[in-house]
DNA sequence: TGCCAGGCGACGC
DNA sequence: GCGTCGCATGGC
């Protein structure tokens, strides 16, 4: 696609590929070695060369203003990465598979719906019903004219958006029985029912809770959008895969499940299992 | 073809 | 509080 305006910048050990394919986020895709996407209501094509990375479709106020911290660009990985393998040296070698990950700062709503729609299901499935919802109810990114009739070009719906869709056009979408949660958490949400400012720097806890009481939402996807949509880096998501590499490779007990930065071992451990698949399969 | 999926709510005890 | 079960649907 013809994009107007790229930005270059450079960062060590960090991999945009890594870390827009971790699990985090689902609406991400890769053409011709770069990845594109749309956050914030801005379309971006993503390449890497090395440590250089170009943002295709962004100028430097798009990058300052929305990808520097949509990709957590300031935060310092490598010392967070030897404070944890400091904790936990059983995690040494993931940790240096995953160096170059970073935790997303999503968009919290987005980040809440992505994971009510993860739950029992599997990861084509949920990008192809969260690719369905933005083409039909999120907005064209104003600055991808030619994405527009690709779901990566438009915005996430609002919670107003799909508060308007009826149950059960969620289910011919694909959504399952997830369709329920989703009508019932956008009416709540659209409603003014979630403050989402409130639950970014609440106690932990109480941030917790304020998820928790919402139709559809666990443990499992109240950690991962407080980790993934609300920048809480003390959460540590537990999905079935973490639970049996919890149960083989630290079955000991590991302190990090209360450390400051759990969410980024957690990722270490994910982007482990990722890697050694057969290791974990189910028996 | 079945089994499984980045789980949750309802229910019974 | 804890264990069990049903749930929609498509990928593999």
């Amino acid at each position: 696609m013809a994009l107007q305006y790229c930005t270059t910048v450079a960062h060590k050990r960090f991999s945009v590929a890594d870390t827009l394919t971790s699990g985090q986020c689902f609406r991400w895709t890769e053409h011709d070695g770069r990845l594109c996407g749309t956050a914030f209501g801005r379309y971006v094509e993503i390449g890497q060369r090395g440590d250089q990375l170009t943002f295709y479709g962004a100028d430097e106020s798009d990058y300052e203003k929305i990808w520097r911290r949509y990709l957590d660009m300031d935060r310092d990985y490598d010392g967070i990465s030897r404070l944890v393998v400091g904790m936990e040296p059983r995690l040494t070698d993931s940790a240096s598979y995953a160096a170059g990950v970073h935790i997303l700062m999503q968009e919290p709503w987005e980040a809440l719906c992505s994971f009510i729609i993860s739950q029992n299901n599997n990861i084509p499935r949920i990008r192809g019903i969260i690719a369905r919802l933005c083409l039909q109810y999120g907005e064209p990114a104003a600055n991808a004219e030619a994405a527009r009739e690709k779901a990566d070009g438009h915005a996430f719906p609002t919670p107003q958006a799909l508060a308007a869709v009826p149950e059960e056009t969620f289910r011919l979408l694909g959504c399952g029985y997830r369709a329920a949660y989703l009508a019932e958490v956008s009416k709540t949400a659209a409603s003014g029912g979630i403050d989402f400012d409130y639950i970014k720097k609440a106690p932990i806890d109480e941030a917790r809770k304020r998820l928790l009481s919402l139709k559809g939402v666990g443990p499992k996807v109240a950690e991962c959008a407080l980790l993934y949509g609300f920048g809480r880096l003390e959460c540590f998501p537990v999905d079935v895969w973490i639970r049996r590499a919890l149960e083989t490779e630290f079955s000991g007990g590991t302190a990090l499940l209360k450390c400051q930065y759990a969410g980024v071992a957690q990722q270490y451990i994910f982007e482990y299992i990722r890697r050694h698949p057969d290791r974990f399969k189910k028996k």
